[in-house]
Order: C-alpha cells, then sequence, then structure tokens
DNA sequence: ACAAAATAATTGTCATAACAACTATAAGTT
DNA sequence: AACTTATAGTTGTTATGACAATTATTTTGT
C-alpha cells in the first residue's frame, strides 16, 4: 500500500482497476458458476431479444470469435441457446434458455450492487463526467487507430 | 457509433477503454515485437535493478504465475536475463539485458506520446481527477474483497 | 536443532482476447 | 446466370490472467 499514485499512468491504472473489478464481480457470481464476460452476454440477451452472434459482440464490445466460445460455454451450461436465422441462413438467433433468464435475474441485483460498492465515495455528478472522459478517451483510441493504418 | 453512454455501467466502459488502450499500445510497439504488458516488465525492470520476481509482480500488479510467463517470454527474445540471488535460494533477481534496455529506451516515448494521444482534450487536473478516483475505486475494492472472504 | 509454517518460483488448467485463416452463405456486378 | 465480393460464424494459435497444486528453500516456534 504505498500508493504512489500520480506517478503512476493512466493506463496502468485504468488496466489495473478494470481488472480488480471483474476480480471482484466474479468472486461474486461465483456460486452462479458465470463469470462477468459470460454475464455480460447473459445480460445483453435478456435486454434484446433476437439477436445474432455478430449484434451480440458489437454489444459487448467483443470480437466474434470471443463471442462464439463464450456462447459454446453458456450453451454447455444449458443457459442459452441458438436458432438458425430465417432470413439468413449463416446467422444464429441467440437466446436464453428459462435458466438462463433465471440466473440472470438473479445475478443482475448482485452486480448492480457490487458496482455500487466500487464507486462507494464518488457522486453521481462524478461517475458520470468518469464516463464522459472514457468515452472521450475511447473516441481518441478510435481516431489514433484508424489515422495509423 | 450509437454512444449511449448514459445507460452503460462504469465498469464495462472501463473494460473497454482499457482493452482499447492495450490494444492501440500493441499496434504502435509491433515493429519490436513487444507486447504492451511486456513493456510494463521492461519499464519497471528500466526504473529499478535488483529486483525479484515477487517484487516485478507487485509492481506490474501482475500475479506471480503471469509474471514468470511474462518473464520467459522476454528471456526468449534476449531482452532480460536473471540470475539467482545470493541472500535466497529460491528468489531471481531480474535484469535488463544490453538489447533489453536498448528497446526499452526506444518505445518508452512512444507509450508516452500514444498516452497523450489518448487523454488527447483532457485538461492535467483532470487527468489527475481521474487517477484520484481510480485510486478511490480501487480501494473500495480492496475493502470489498476482504470483508467479504 | 528440528519440525512446522511461510515463501519464491514453477506448472497445469481454464477463460478471455486478438488475429489469421477457413467454410458457408448472401449480395453485388456484369 | 455466372463471377466476384462481402458477411456470419468457426477454428487455430498466441498472450494474458486467475487459481490451485507442487517443489525448493527459508523462517519460525519450541
Amino acid at each position: 500500500m504505498d500508493s504512489p499514485n500520480q506517478h503512476v499512468s493512466i493506463g496502468f491504472l485504468m488496466n489495473q482497476t478494470s481488472r480488480k473489478i471483474i476480480h471482484l464481480l466474479m468472486h461474486r457470481f461465483r456460486e452462479y458458476d458465470v463469470t462477468p464476460e459470460q454475464w455480460s452476454v447473459l445480460y445483453q440477451l435478456h435486454k434484446g431479444r433476437g439477436i445474432n452472434q455478430k449484434e451480440l459482440a458489437r454489444r459487448t464490445a467483443k470480437d466474434q470469435p470471443t463471442t462464439a466460445r463464450i456462447l459454446d460455454l453458456l450453451i454447455k451450461k444449458d443457459l442459452i441457446q441458438k436458432q438458425m436465422s430465417e432470413n439468413d441462413r449463416r446467422a444464429f438467433i441467440v437466446s436464453l434458455s428459462d435458466k438462463g433468464r433465471e440466473i440472470t435475474e438473479q445475478i443482475a441485483p448482485i452486480e448492480e450492487s457490487t458496482m455500487n460498492e466500487v464507486v462507494a465515495g464518488l457522486e453521481p455528478k462524478q461517475i458520470e463526467q468518469i464516463k464522459q472522459w472514457l468515452h472521450q478517451m475511447n473516441e481518441n483510441i478510435d481516431a489514433a487507430m484508424n489515422s495509423k493504418e
């Protein structure tokens, strides 16, 4: 706990904090045998129906292979199912199983209260401010990636 | 680019931003055949001499197995070397090779300018503010992990 | 001094993530 | 319609990260 915070790069700190959040969520979700990344997929499926894998990958900000592998695990656990799209035989529509819906609804409040613990001591306005700055950084990164390549 | 930023959890956003930063750095470092995580190890070795693996793991905020595996890769690339500690025959002292030092010094300004691009549009005071809030979250998470387990 | 506990490092396993290559299907172009 | 290009999804490879178990050494407690 020396925390020489001033001399640490913001990139390093963000990476560290992000990993710690995932780590904490993993602990809190452990009894449901669902990881935070798996939960982010379940959560998107709970919010919006009739989504194919590509769209799901976009909404969870993962690439398609990563999404496909998470879906494999979720199918093994009987939390979701895939059905072939009627319009496009290349695509699959992914949806929650009954068990998946049940678990998602159980985990949602745990995720919410855990994230409240993470941002304890910060005002709602400050949290909105961080989000706005993070969004700005995201745009900067997109611009940097596009300019150089 | 729909960016419905208000409805996205701060955990999700931080994770996404953090991954994008790593992704951008990876591109910028690619010609040196060094990943951002490998670079964080090289950087710590450049800052402080005579460090063993455990201490290096602490300073890079990685666990020991992850650190050991990164070191294996860096040894294969001839960027570092390990020597047995004289005081403690369980431990190894890790240090940069000449090639490692050279590459580290070449990459350092690239990392710095890339991170400047990432935070473009943010005032130094705002960046300090974010770091402080991130630090606060880190402490909250540590407290949460310790209380529950 | 000796047994027990702690510590430094490694190895194995699984999940996530990026990237490239591939298959199958769809959309476009002529 | 045939040919080309684009798209949805999968699979393989490598790196990172968490965790558990193991080995070798050191420290502690008596």
